[in-house]
DNA sequence: CAGTGGTCTAGACCACATG
DNA sequence: ATGTGGTCTAGACCACTGG
């Protein structure tokens, strides 16, 4: 063995671009490109090696990079595997939910995980311009479009604006039925807010993702045609499922 | 030499977490509970592999898992240190950008990274209303606020619009600037889209973060008060750094 | 200059899935 | 049983920073 383990090529200095980056880049457009189609096994990462004269570690410093960007996921024991190309749903901030993701051609399901009384917490208060400790009634609900599920939604509403809440809703699972019932026929949106975060446990159980991964959360504030706030709402998307439009002015 | 390079001590079977995750926990525990306290340099790389007696690999397994999450930053040549617990700029979709940042007190430096005359790829002329391939004056630019690259923003706008873009652009960077010396006293925003996606070569170069890291992109497009489109905006930033506000109604 | 993180080689053992 | 990815050891050279 020579005394340095480095390649005994020692490359062209012009070419400065980290192997593993090229490795990259060059997996990335063959996928991109549709030389390795969605579910497709990409090569072992042994037989990879041996394509780019590398070692493992390389490879798989190009494979996780290409992993982080949701292109590929590996499987133990299985293989590295192109990852169809993710579904992302447009979210029109001027309609509702169901007219947004329905009018694209999905199938929508909501089941409702759970509804039940609280008090509200400081930040929900704060929302809808009521003392902290009021009551609410919060829903939880997970949407699954297409079968996958998509969109984990909490929502908070005055327990004294709506008392019967709970037999209203039990009929179809529908909040804007609730409202009708209780004499709102008309609601608007006062305020919606995207930001980035984190999954919780409860977030990547519901989502079928790992705790941690990247989300995209929204928060939106309803209230009824004489400004009173009836609704704090939240949603959890996985990053790269869904895109907000704002029409603005 | 062994014929197995393994630890000698083959770990109890009833402690199956990975040595790296445990290390992982360990550091994150004590940057929660400020036993590292923000800016400061964790020990180097060499120094955790002899406190937590792996190699640099499994050490460096950790690391990245902290960077990844955004509590930790590594400067090549210098060490890893820990992050200000992050800044969220809330950024109101009614104002412009250096007033929805500079009203919470930081300072914002713009970056210009480049100016250049390009043909319109086909989803942005679309979104200005004009034919592929016309010419476009794009622009690209880092903000960084409180010292910290915080922004990556591209720009395009139909060049036959701006002839003298480039001159008065120079002056002081503003393109708002350019747009009154070209006659348009007002724009507004048309419409604009939130999402998430991973961090290209160039975004993540930019943004001091790893390929692949999670963002949240924003696009919107502008219009002069005849409602002529006259640019397509795109920003790019690290997931946890930014929450959109949309007044509405 | 010495020290740091970024990258890489050349192996190894393990848990897991069944190409 | 074989092959896969997940993890790890024990070194090495490089570019960059100014601890």
């Amino acid at each position: 063995m020579s005394p340095s383990h480095q390649n005994p090529i020692p490359a062209q200095k012009e070419n400065k671009l980290p192997p593993w980056l090229s490795i990259y880049r060059t997996l990335k457009s063959e996928i991109l490109t549709d030389e390795l189609a969605d579910d497709d096994r990409l090569p072992s990462e042994k037989q990879l090696c041996s394509r780019f004269s590398v070692t493992r570690m390389t490879v798989r410093r190009a494979l996780d990079a290409l992993q982080r960007e949701g292109l590929v996921t590996a499987r133990k024991g299985s293989g590295v595997y192109v990852n169809a190309k993710p579904t992302c749903y447009e979210i029109n901030s001027g309609r509702r939910f169901i007219e947004n993701v329905a009018t694209h051609g999905y199938s929508v399901e909501t089941k409702t995980l759970s509804v039940s009384r609280v008090s509200a917490r400081a930040d929900i208060a704060e929302k809808l311009g009521i003392k902290r400790g009021t009551r609410l009634v919060a829903i939880k609900r997970i949407r699954i479009i297409g079968g996958k599920p998509a969109f984990l939604n909490f929502k908070w509403m005055p327990a004294k604006r709506f008392p019967n809440f709970n037999k209203i809703y039990k009929i179809n699972q529908s909040v804007s039925q609730v409202y009708g019932e209780h004499g709102i026929e008309e609601y608007h949106r006062v305020e919606t807010r995207v930001s980035g975060g984190r999954a919780t446990d409860d977030e990547a159980r519901h989502l079928q993702l790992e705790v941690g991964a990247p989300l995209i959360r929204s928060q939106s504030l309803n209230s009824d045609s004489d400004g009173n706030r009836i609704e704090f709402s939240q949603g959890s998307w996985p990053l790269d499922s869904v895109e907000f439009i704002f029409p603005q002015d």
